[in-house]
DNA sequence: AGCGGGACCTGTGGGC
DNA sequence: TGCCCACAGGTCCCGC
């Protein structure tokens, strides 16, 4: 499901919610759903979220520990709960007595700042989703984040340029997210039509020209998505439960066979890196 | 280096 | 109605 926009308003729905709650309890109904590399959910108890953010595809809640807390049980202090959605995550706040679903993979036990209780629901269809209890160290030692590229709102096209390197398909380095963080398949596909570019087009013959015109693309279409609070195909739905309506508005993903907007050729469907891939012959080149 | 294919999972939609 | 196949927003791993 979540590409950057999904991903970016997951964040801004779910902090409401949870921002200033505590961890009372988690319990992990798929153990496959819990990073290797994460610390025992156990470690969360006690725990205060104290801030949302979005690296990538990732959602980042950051943690504080309440100050009833003795340095001396500093042991293995949590510093982050991070959670990759992959295709079909999906993280909520739920009332304290809902019975879970059969697709949820983790369910945190919350209390407000007033003292009340609610829950925090993980869930997954698909289960290739999952969550991580990290410290710094152990961020560090996750080959996936320190190999994470920069966030695409925040370079510019020099900086893009520049890791444009070698001689694959411009769409296949968009989709690396080593190269750059957050495009998934629909953007990827969005960005290269709008920018007028095929996807198959090896990165080393874009000219540097190409190249800020093909930015520019994913920083319009990236704002344009989260403005509208990304887009709903089939699973996703923010926190708050709400589908996005970024997918009225998709010029090539999705719409093989059919006409191009801007010069009414057929859109043509093939595959690229082994992902489908939308794009029009007449007018991207 | 980079590509294709398979793996990880479950559900849905189309064709017959 | 039912069965089977293809395919799905992501990433990793293997072999060529």
């Amino acid at each position: 499901m979540p590409e950057l926009p999904e991903v970016e308003t997951v964040v801004r729905t779910i902090y409401p919610h949870i921002r200033d709650c505590v961890f009372n309890d988690a319990q992990l109904l798929r153990a496959s759903s819990l990073h290797p590399l994460s610390l025992p959910l156990s470690t969360l108890k006690g725990m205060r979220i104290s801030s949302a953010s979005r690296r990538g595809k990732l959602i980042v809640l950051g943690l504080a520990r309440p100050d009833t807390q003795r340095k001396s049980q500093s042991a293995k202090i949590p510093q982050m709960l991070v959670a990759h959605l992959r295709m079909t995550g999906r993280l909520f706040a739920a009332e304290a007595n809902l019975l879970h679903g059969s697709h949820t993979r983790c369910i945190f036990a919350m209390r407000r700042p007033d003292g009340s209780d609610f829950q925090l629901f993980f869930d997954d269809t698909r289960a290739f989703g999952q969550i991580m209890v990290a410290t710094d160290e152990i961020l560090h030692a996750w080959k996936f984040w320190r190999e994470l590229g920069p966030e695409p709102l925040e370079i510019d096209a020099t900086q893009f340029s520049e890791r444009l390197k070698g001689s694959r398909a411009i769409k296949a380095a968009l989709l690396d997210q080593r190269v750059i963080a957050g495009i998934g398949n629909i953007y990827a596909d969005e960005a290269l039509f709008q920018a007028a570019i095929l996807p198959d087009r090896s990165t080393g013959s874009l000219s540097f020209s190409e190249r800020g015109v093909l930015l520019a693309a994913i920083q319009d279409i990236l704002k344009r998505s989260i403005s509208q609070c990304g887009s709903s195909i089939r699973d996703y739905l923010d926190a708050d439960g709400n589908a996005g309506a970024f997918q009225n508005t998709f010029m090539a993903y999705g719409r093989g066979g059919q006409q191009c907007a801007r010069c009414g050729t057929i859109l043509q469907k093939s595959r690229i890196g082994g992902r489908a891939t939308v794009f029009c012959p007449g007018c991207q080149k």
